[in-house]
DNA sequence: AGCACGCCGACT
DNA sequence: GTCGGCGTGCTC
């Protein structure tokens, strides 16, 4: 789509046009309109200010943002509507983030509207005012950092920073103190370290992390080289005032460190001089709503536009940088010295030891645990939190169903009944379906079970869980058995004396075709809070992926793993859409896309209320396909009608969906 | 979305 | 002859 052409303004005189996306998820709306600017609003109708326009045909009043003020509208000969009013005069949608979001949803066959409302947080109007005041002041930063050395790094990583390259950056797998005597990853250090140079530069850095608690850990970092005034923290999980007040402060000219998740890297930022992601490979960088994109995706695209440098940072490398290493977009760059922890690898349980059969723990983990336990904290990685979340009939080993919604059942705590793990009924007198059993067998351990059965056999020492539910994000350097599922692992002060990875084999065991990368990203980032030299005990799991953990050559994996895509085109080696919606539809829009060159269609197989048909492209082909299934959702949005009334049970056809790198493709 | 315009059955 | 049903199209 082009916009944003209009005839350029005369300085000094007031423009007479604005040209305004609407704030509306309707893709027949997702164009650029033209409206007069009254007298009146001539000095407040500035770009990025939210505005409210007529829409008489709608019958009702829209809002929207103004993108540009020209003098003459181009390609709408009609009389223009005048707007209806001018919000507030601060510019929330800068002339960047516009672009950003264009091209973001071009690419993804959305709306650039869904797009802004994850990069605009909703208006609070005091917190506004406040603001609005407080710049009028005139307030002076702080004066900027000197630049910190990027330490263990040679100067090259350094330079391409500072020449605004885009770098996949294999991260140091360390804890490190910090001056303030928090623990955190390496990482965050040299994140931080290369956040502040930035900033130090006179430009400004987005940081994206997964989640709150990486965030918490940069979060320290940051503070060792920034002032407070500095760093500005757009999570979105904090309160609707704080996120505004943060988004705010994004907006003037201070050049700053912004750390959030993933919608982080649409703020809008004082000359962008650096985009850095840790972990891209975490699926919470996936945009669950509406167009889906990627942050990942985001980034790139920003940092086309900026020219800012990129940077892609991990434990492991993410199957799609490797894409991005192997087609020279990005430069890798690794730490100068390899310092990798110690893995063991072992293969499943044997039964040497009764202890560590009831326990699970084959003996060379159980030994080293045992020997590590009175230096400091042992970290144990389990798949899943709870107690026994999936329990089958002990004499046919069918999984157990509930009675009521036919969800899977667990059971919650020792001695508990079975319950639905979906609806929480009890399953009380339990019959299997298939043999008329009436006993259950447990077949998984969660982090309720595995605390229990460890701590029976190390008594004294304290047990520790940190799940989904009951984050423990730090621990001290005593001795104690800390208990986590993948991703909940707390940082332990000094390290961890060993980390014990214990459900390799059942994490493996998921069936979706990332579930390789998924792992050696959980245990390489376990790893990582390992003590120099301290055991990382694998189990269960051999092969190439226990290979890359032990011999720590995660690129390789994921070349590897790429190589095996190409083969069978598969992303991230293509692009791939699923195009879903009424069975007529979905065939037109396939139709409009299907003789692009090197285009091919998988199905369209039939869902609960209509067919989905996966599209497979060169990302070469992927821009004009979008085009072309953008002009079809229009189509259909414009063209589907309500149920004729009166009808019971009539459903209407579902809505033409496209959805571009859905993760379903790969499930 | 939400509203106006437009072409076929039962009414004064 | 017309009042009004909701199918179709548009919104600067």
């Amino acid at each position: 789509m082009t916009e944003g052409t209009g005839v350029a303004r005369p300085a000094g005189r007031s423009a007479t046009t604005a040209r305004v996306i609407l704030d509306s998820p309707l893709p027949q709306l997702d164009h650029l309109f033209d409206y007069r600017i009254p007298e009146e609003l001539a000095d407040e109708a500035l770009p990025g200010v939210r505005v409210t326009v007529p829409l008489r045909s709608a019958g009702r009043v829209a809002r929207g943002y103004i993108v540009e003020t020209v003098d003459a509208s181009d390609g709408f000969d009609g009389e223009l509507s005048p707007l209806d009013s001018v919000v507030s005069a601060v510019p929330v949608l800068t002339p960047e983030v516009w672009a950003l979001a264009r091209k973001a949803a071009d690419r993804a066959a959305g709306g650039a509207g869904d797009i802004l409302r994850l990069a605009i947080p909703a208006r609070q109007v005091r917190v506004e005012k406040t603001w609005q005041r407080s710049q009028e002041e005139t307030r002076s930063a702080s004066p900027a950092p000197v630049a910190p050395a990027i330490d263990g790094y040679g100067p090259e990583v350094s330079d391409l920073l500072a020449a605004h390259q885009r770098v996949a950056l294999d991260v140091i797998p360390q804890v490190v103190r910090l001056e303030s005597g928090t623990w955190v990853g390496r990482w965050a250090v040299t994140l931080a370290q290369a956040a502040a140079r930035t900033i130090a530069a006179g430009e400004s850095a987005i940081l994206a992390v997964p989640d709150y608690r990486d965030s918490d850990q940069l979060f320290a970092a940051l503070g060792e080289y920034l002032p407070p005034d500095r760093i500005t923290r757009v999570d979105a999980s904090q309160p609707n005032a704080d996120r505004y007040r943060a988004f705010l402060d994004c907006l003037t000219d201070i050049p700053r460190a912004i750390l959030g998740n993933r919608s982080a890297v649409y703020a809008p930022a004082a000359s962008l001089g650096l985009l850095a992601l840790f972990d891209d490979g975490d699926p919470l960088y996936s945009e669950p709503l509406s167009p889906y994109v990627h942050a990942r995706d985001a980034a790139l695209i920003r940092q086309q536009q900026s020219g800012a440098a990129l940077v892609l940072a991990g434990h492991t490398r993410s199957v799609d940088a490797q894409r991005l290493v192997e087609i020279g977009w990005l430069e890798a760059a690794a730490p100068e010295r390899a310092a990798t922890p110690r893995v063991l690898i072992t293969a499943k349980a044997d039964h040497e030891d009764a202890v560590a059969v009831t326990a699970r723990i084959p003996s060379m983990a159980w030994r080293q645990a045992k020997e590590a336990i009175a230096s400091g904290p042992v970290l144990v990685q389990v798949a899943r939190p709870g107690y026994a979340p999936v329990v089958a009939c002990a004499t046919c080993s069918s999984a157990a169903r509930c009675g009521t919604c036919a969800g899977p059942l667990g059971i919650a705590g020792a001695g508990a009944a079975p319950s639905c793990t979906l609806c929480g009924a009890i399953a009380a007198g339990w019959t299997c379906p298939t043999c008329e059993g009436t006993k259950l067998r447990l077949v998984t351990r969660g982090t309720g079970r595995t605390a229990e059965e460890l701590g029976r056999a190390f008594p004294g020492v304290p047990v520790l869980i940190s799940d989904g539910e009951r984050q423990v994000t730090a621990v001290d350097a005593r001795p104690a058995l800390v208990i986590a599922t993948r991703g909940a692992e707390p940082v332990a002060a000094g390290g961890y004396a060993a980390v014990l990875l214990l459900d390799g084999d059942r994490m493996l065991a998921a069936e979706h075709l990332r579930i390789g990368e998924d792992c050696l990203r959980w245990w390489s980032n376990a790893a990582a809070l390992a003590r120099q030299g301290a055991p990382v005990v694998l189990t269960g799991v051999t092969g190439d992926l226990a290979r890359a953990l032990a011999t720590w050559t995660q690129p390789a994996f994921a070349h590897a793993e790429l190589e095996d895509r190409r083969a069978l085109r598969f992303p991230p080696a293509v692009r791939a859409a699923s195009v879903s919606g009424d069975a007529t539809a979905v065939a037109e829009a396939l139709a409009e896309v299907r003789d692009l060159p090197g285009a091919n269609i998988l199905g369209p197989t039939p869902t609960d209320d209509g067919v989905r048909a996966i599209l497979r492209l060169d990302y070469g082909q992927a821009g004009e396909a979008a085009r072309l299934l953008r002009g079809a959702v229009v189509r259909n949005a414009t063209r589907r009608r309500k149920a004729p009334q009166g009808k019971a049970g009539y459903r209407p056809p579902p809505t033409l969906k496209v959805r571009f790198d859905d993760p379903e493709i790969l499930s």
